[in-house]
DNA sequence: TATTGTTATACTCTATAACTATA
DNA sequence: TATAGTTATAGAGTATAACAATA
């Protein structure tokens, strides 16, 4: 059972990566980009609480982002200790692409999946994420 | 949708290694002997696809365990490209141990989910693992 | 004092490619 | 020729601890 949940999360990020390849992208700069098409300008806690990225982890993944000029880091005038997070004009096509991908992977993978089957799903997978 | 897939494994192998923390153990240590646990002697092409790590992981992994004698490599006689992995004496319950770890943590997570909940996430996993 | 984010360190995971031994 | 497993290499993810700047 849990094993079949980390292969089937194995899968899913490998299936995103060959649709996104051509962006060459890795599964932490792409989960930082479908966040950001959604969410406008979040801190880094905030980024890394939505995407399961662990501070250490998300400073390279947006010094790297911002080597290639996808996103910039703006200082918050209202807490100087951290900064926004937000996507520039070339890098928001290329959010909107893995946003893009995202959704159409769930469409299709879950064609033929009914609602119900689906809100089983989410309970099971809220159940496992409240487990202490 | 599959942002919340992958908290919950996430959030599930950190469980795992809380509950387990005394073993010093990684996540894929962990799965391989788990997989052990209920299997015999699987060769290492097995092992990789049922806990699904790559052969450049698997062997660092073996590696890992064989040091500290939780496992053995054993030539298999019919092809001998390939061994046998098999639990020593002292890696027997240490992979017990790991087994009814996860068991537990299933039991305790899913205790106030429904059958048809359940078989929802699994209509679900088993179709994400099976998209393209 | 507490929080935000970074850095340093050390180890693990992973893809790729080249390799040995065996089939 | 094909397959099982290893090695080398290089980059990425992560825990831990220490740190500077700000609250």
């Amino acid at each position: 059972m849990l094993l079949a949940l980390q292969r089937a999360t194995h899968h899913t990020l490998q299936a995103l990566s060959v649709r996104l390849a051509e962006l060459q992208l890795t599964a932490s700069e792409i989960n930082v980009l479908a966040n950001l098409a959604d969410r406008p300008a979040p801190n880094a806690r905030e980024l890394g609480l939505a995407t399961g990225t662990p501070p250490t982890t998300l400073t390279g993944v947006l010094d790297r982002l911002e080597r290639r000029h996808y996103i910039t880091r703006k200082l918050d005038a209202a807490d100087r200790r951290s900064f926004r997070v937000t996507l520039t004009r070339s890098g928001r096509p290329v959010a909107k692409r893995v946003r893009d991908t995202f959704r159409e992977f769930e469409r299709t993978a879950l064609a033929d999946v009914s609602d119900q089957q689906l809100a089983g799903y989410q309970a099971v997978i809220a159940a496992l994420q409240e487990a202490p």
